[in-house]
Parts: structure tokens; C-alpha cells; sequence
DNA sequence: AATGAATGAGACTTCATTCAT
DNA sequence: AATGAATGAAGTCTCATTCAT
């Protein structure tokens, strides 16, 4: 049932301009291709506008991907952040976390796939900016990891790089198949980090590869 | 027999050819900016030629940086393989491979680099030959984690995607600095992977914090 | 009538126009980069405007320039003639007009400076407009040579041709100083002239100088 | 007599190189339109290369229009050299530097008109360049006056600015003319000068005119 | 092996201007 | 009177590449 009054129409006509598909057709791109060529002509073209008209939402290309890539650290820790709220358990909220992750990275719109892809040293202009808000997303994992309860003297802070550099370079390798999803994916890091691998009886090793 | 008063001409003409220093710039540009952003102008000047001159040494820029990136692997292969010759027990062999890499890619010159910052997608008509490359070193890997006396059941794959997600990602995040060397992260890596992070016993967790 | 309570609402609206604050950033713009270097963009931003409103007062670039350069030229006009109607004698009536002119072009605002940097040429659509403004306000000089009491065959139009065109290239060399006023300079170019020019009797003429 | 054998062929082929003709054309579309308003299209259209060609020879546009406002100093400053060698007495001198300056600027290539026509102030990043180009070449004039026999107190330095500003100005009224040939103008720009100056005896100044 | 002038395409960006609101 | 999104053309400049020398 449409409203009795359609009042914000006015407003609407003004608000519905075309810079959210703007963002959307640059993260696509950036993702797709780089940031160095994600050409802009590419960008607005697939959201039917010319390129000049860029310029009327953005001073230029830079501020463009410090947009995208905002967003995508929006997106990022949104997700993560809701993931967290379904769980107590410092292992389960790492495994939840990492689960969203990864999802955001590898299911779901190019957003997240940026911060990831685009290397903040290639756009010298961006770099502390872009880095700056990597390091306020990471910040969450930060906590995470000072949540477990781990052995005395492990090293938090390498563990955090490991973990997030293993989920961060997922995109290199994976493609989408139905058994290997990113939410089993996530499950079978944290348990690889979880569980004991080091087997001090020989046997049990061989038996391994038996 | 060459005359004995000759100069080492015929030699020396080879041996001063700048083809090798065309690939140390080609491999620092592209290490430095990403294939696209890094110019033939950028990269020939560095060595003293102009952008014509680098035609007489590649058919174009695709193979430019295809010979780099064999070069990149070629490197970082023989340095892992070195290493894994200095031992014998499974776990030091894939620590010792986790240092050679790591200092290929994080000490040394820009062609390990170059490997794990150009994304083989983002120079389509390489893609498969990177890949492939790229394919060739990682079955080294395979190898070494298929050596390990692992638990019945443990995800090899998933393990060796994890260890060298976390290897690559490295060059995001590591500044030099005396005390966390290459090696030493490689051995806290491998570390974190070998030892059991989880405490069933509730107050060994709760008094890691306290 | 209006309403007596009516806040001076309508004549308010009229005075607070940006139409002159408009026409004053045109005029600097104009001065300081030249026609074609000065964008609407930079005219309207430097009075807290958008591009698009200069159309509400404007038809076109052009136009705005045309009414610039016509207050430029009805300025210095209604500054020479001010300066006119304080002198009678011929030649001091030529200098206080070479002073008021200078004063214009080297102190006040930067609509006469319009004048002079301007080419017409420059701007094809309004050349003749612009010729046509400029010799009006020259006639001015035309008749201020016609009275001066010149030895016979002296070549008048030369003589203002001279005369206008060191005036008019002044803002090329001249820097503001306490010592080189506009008003001394315009004496000392008059000076220059008049000596040989002037004629109440011979030695006068050689002594002035000495 | 042609030479028996046309030996410089090959070197002649790389000296015909375009760039003379690019310079030409390069201070044609100056002096007519102005440096902003000269489009690189234009100038390289104008001796049928391609924009990018342009950048063979010179880095950006600016540095084309440093080239030509060079070449236009040497030319005018050449020329006025020339003339110069042809008198001994100061005033004659003077004034054919007046008429040898108006030449360059009124009959021949843009070479010159460049160099009047093209405000330093305009072109920020060239400013300096432009203006020490220019006093170079009006330093010949402080040397000109500086050998007058004027009388004591003569304001040398004004007389300058006034008789160059006079010159430089001509381009905005000056047509072709038969009868007003640039020379013809140098004498009278003199004339209406010396009369005044010029002192072998008191009553011959008054009695040049009558 | 190297040069340097030239190409042709395409890069990002700015421009004056329009128009529904 | 003013906005702000959009246009379409044009701007300067860079790119990888070619080729006669």
C-alpha cells in the first residue's frame, strides 16, 4: 500500500542521484582492475554518465577510491560487527569474525575487495588516509585476540598479522564451489590455529600419512 | 683461440649489456607502483636508455614483466631450496623455507616482491602464465607440508593456504626493524602453528589475562 | 504602499544582490589571469556562489566581461573627470587627467586594469563592444591634447598615442612604493613632454629642467 | 656550386626535425590569441603533428612558451643590435633602437609580439624566467639613454619606461600603413622627445618646431 | 644495442553552460 | 535568486609502441 500522500517526493527527486551507483561502479572497477587501470571513463560508463560528470560528487580519482575504500571498511566492520553479537565464546567471536570476513571479501559486493586489493603505498596521495583506516578496522581484531585465552607468552600481536594475512590473501586463490564456503573456510583456520599440530610421538606422525 | 693483446671486447660488450639492470628497474618500478602505474619511461630512465631502446631487449611490456616475474620466482625457489638443503626434520625444513621466503620478499631486491604484488589477474594476457609460475614454486610447499607428522584428518591444503597467506601478506604491514627479522617471524609463524593455542582448563585462560 | 510593519524586506532584497560583489570578483579575476584564464568557477566561488547562478544575472561569460569592462571604463572616466574639473590650464588639466588615470589603473580596484590588460581581440564576440568603450573614454584625451597650446605641426594623435600607451603599459613595470606615487609619476611623464612642448618663452623651457 | 658528394644527408635528415616550424607555429597562436588561449591542438595542428608530439620537444606547454618568448628576445634583440651598429650619435641610435624594436613588433613574425603581448604575471610558474628575458633585453635601452646629453636632473630612468611603455603599446592600435611605417613612428616618438631634450642651444629647441 | 622523433589512443580533468527544482 | 547534478566539448599530458637511422 503506497503511502496516502506521497510528500517526499521533492526530496526524493534531489536525493536520488546517481552517486550511490557511482560508488558501487567504482568499487567494481577498483576491484576488478586496480586502482591505476580502473580507467574513469569505465566507471561512469557504467552508470550511464559521462566523465566530467564524476567531477560533480568527487575532486577527482583519488577521492574517489578514499570513498570506495571507506565504505568497504564500513561494510567490513559492520558485518563483522554483527557477527560478533551472536556470540559470548572469545573463540567462537574470532571464528565469527574471521567468517565474516571473509565473507565480505569473497561473497559480496567489491567494497570490502578493495581495501584489501588496493596496496595504500600504490596511491601515495591516500596512503596515510587509506592506512589509517585499515588500522581502525584491524583495531577490532586487536581486541579479539586479546579476548583468548591463550598460553602465556604467545605472541598476540603475530598471531594477529598471521590470521589476518591468511584471510586477506584468500581472494588470490579462491573461487566460489559450493563445499568450500568462506564460512567453513574461516572454521578450518581458526581450528588450524586452535588445535595442537606438533606431534612429538613418531608413530602418530607416520600414521599421519598412512 | 682469441689473440692475446685483443681486449676482452667480444666479452666485455656481452657482460656490460644492460639487460640486467633493465630487470632490477623493471622489478623495483613494478614492486614499487604495480604493473600499470609503473612507466617503460620510469623504468628505462632509471638505467640511463630512453623508451625505444627497451625494444631491442622485450617484444613489450608484458614480457618485460613476465621475465621479471620468472626471475622473482626462479629467485625466492633457489633461495627455499637452499635452506630446505641445511635440514633434515620436517618442521625445521618448513620453518627454514618460511625464512628464506619471507627474507626474499621482505630484505632482498624487488623481484620476490614483484611475484607476490602483481596480481596475475591484472595483466589478462599473463594470467595464466604468472599462474602458472607462481603454481610451480607453491608445489614446494605442498611437498614440505605433506612431509609434516601431522594429526589424522588435519586440512594439509587449508594449512599450507594459511601459512602462505600469512608469508605473503607480510610486505603490507613489516617495516625493517633489528629485532623482528624475517626469520625470526618465520619462526614465530610456524610456532603459532605447531603449539596448541587452546586451553580447555577455564582458569589457565582467564589467568593468561590477569 | 507597503505594508508600514513590512521589514525593509523588498529594498533589502535588492541591496544584499551579490550582483556587485559578482561583478567585483569578475573585475579582480579578470585582472589578475586574463580573460580566458579566469573561470566562472573561480569568479562565483571567491563570492559564495555556484557556477550555475551567474546565469540569473549573467547571459553568458561574455557578457559578464562586457559589463566589467564598461564599470571599468565609466570609473576611470568619472575619475579623470572629476580630476578635470578642479584645473583649467591645459597642461595641468593633462596631467591631473594622466594622474587620475595612473590612479585607477595602479591603486584602485581592478576594473580599470581591465581596461588595459583586455585585448579585444581576445575575446572576438566582443571586440567591436569593447574597442567602441575604450574610444569613448580615449576621445577624452583627444580633446585635452586639442587644447594644449602646441607649436604648430606638432603630431597630435602621436603625441596621444604616445602618451596613452606609457600610461596603459605602467602596470607592467610599476610596483607600489611611497616614493614613485601614481600622481608623481603621471608629473614626471607630463614633464617629460611638456618642457620642449611648452612654449611661454625658450629659456624657461631649458631652465625648467635644470 | 652544389658540393660533389651531398655527405650530410643522414644528419641532415634527423636536424629537419619539425620543431623550427612548431616554434613558428607555437608564436603565431600566442600573439594572436594569447598563451591560455592557444590550444596545443591548434599549434601542432598548424605543421601537422599530433598533440603527444609536441612533448618530444618540449616538457608542457609552458616550457614552449619559454622557448618562444626566448627566441622572440634574441630576435628583437638582434635586430636592435643591428640597427645600432649603424649610428654613432646617441640620438640617432635611440631612435633607430626605437624604429628596429617597432619592426619586430608591428611587421614581422609573433616572434616579438610575444614578448609584449604575453603578461609574466599570467603564466606564475614562468614568471621569473619571463621577466629576466625581458629586462635583459631592455637593459639595452638603460644603456641608450644612459649616452644621451640630457640635461641635468633628467628623470633617465622615467623617460625609459615612458618612451618602452609607448613602444610596447603600439601592437593595440598600430594597422599596416603605408604612409605610418614603424620607422616613420620610431621619428616621431623621438622627435616629440628630443625637442625638448635635445639643448645645443636654448632657441634652436623652440625654433625645431615652428 | 640504441636513438629520438613521431604516433594514436587514451588518461584525468576543467570548462562554460543548461535545467528541473 | 539560487541550487546542484549533468552535459559535451575541449583541455594538457602520458602511454606503449614504431621505425628510420
Amino acid at each position: 500500500m503506497p503511502p496516502p500522500s506521497a510528500l517526499p517526493r521533492a526530496r526524493q527527486s534531489r536525493a536520488d542521484s546517481r552517486l550511490p551507483q557511482l560508488l558501487d561502479a567504482a568499487a567494481a572497477q577498483f576491484a576488478a582492475k586496480g586502482y591505476q587501470a580502473a580507467s574513469i571513463r569505465d566507471i561512469v560508463q557504467s552508470v550511464g554518465m559521462l566523465p566530467g560528470s564524476l567531477y560533480c560528487h568527487f575532486a577527482n580519482k583519488d577521492e574517489l577510491l578514499a570513498a570506495v575504500y571507506a565504505e568497504g571498511v564500513r561494510r567490513i566492520s559492520a558485518a563483522v560487527g554483527r557477527a560478533l553479537s551472536r556470540h559470548t565464546d572469545p573463540w567462537d567471536r574470532l571464528e565469527a569474525a574471521c567468517a565474516a570476513h571473509l565473507e565480505a571479501l569473497l561473497d559480496r559486493s567489491a567494497y570490502a575487495l578493495v581495501v584489501t586489493s588496493v596496496t595504500p603505498d600504490s596511491v601515495p596521495a591516500l596512503a596515510a588516509t587509506l592506512v589509517s583506516l585499515r588500522d581502525g578496522y584491524e583495531a577490532l581484531f586487536v581486541d579479539l585476540i586479546a579476548d583468548l585465552p591463550l598460553p602465556a607468552r604467545t605472541a598476540r600481536r603475530t598471531l594477529r598479522l598471521l590470521l589476518l594475512g591468511a584471510l586477506n590473501w584468500t581472494p588470490n586463490w579462491y573461487r566460489p564451489d559450493g563445499r568450500r564456503t568462506p564460512r567453513r573456510l574461516a572454521r578450518e583456520f581458526v581450528q588450524l590455529l586452535k588445535a595442537p599440530l606438533y606431534q612429538p610421538s613418531a608413530h602418530a606422525s607416520s600414521s599421519a600419512h598412512s
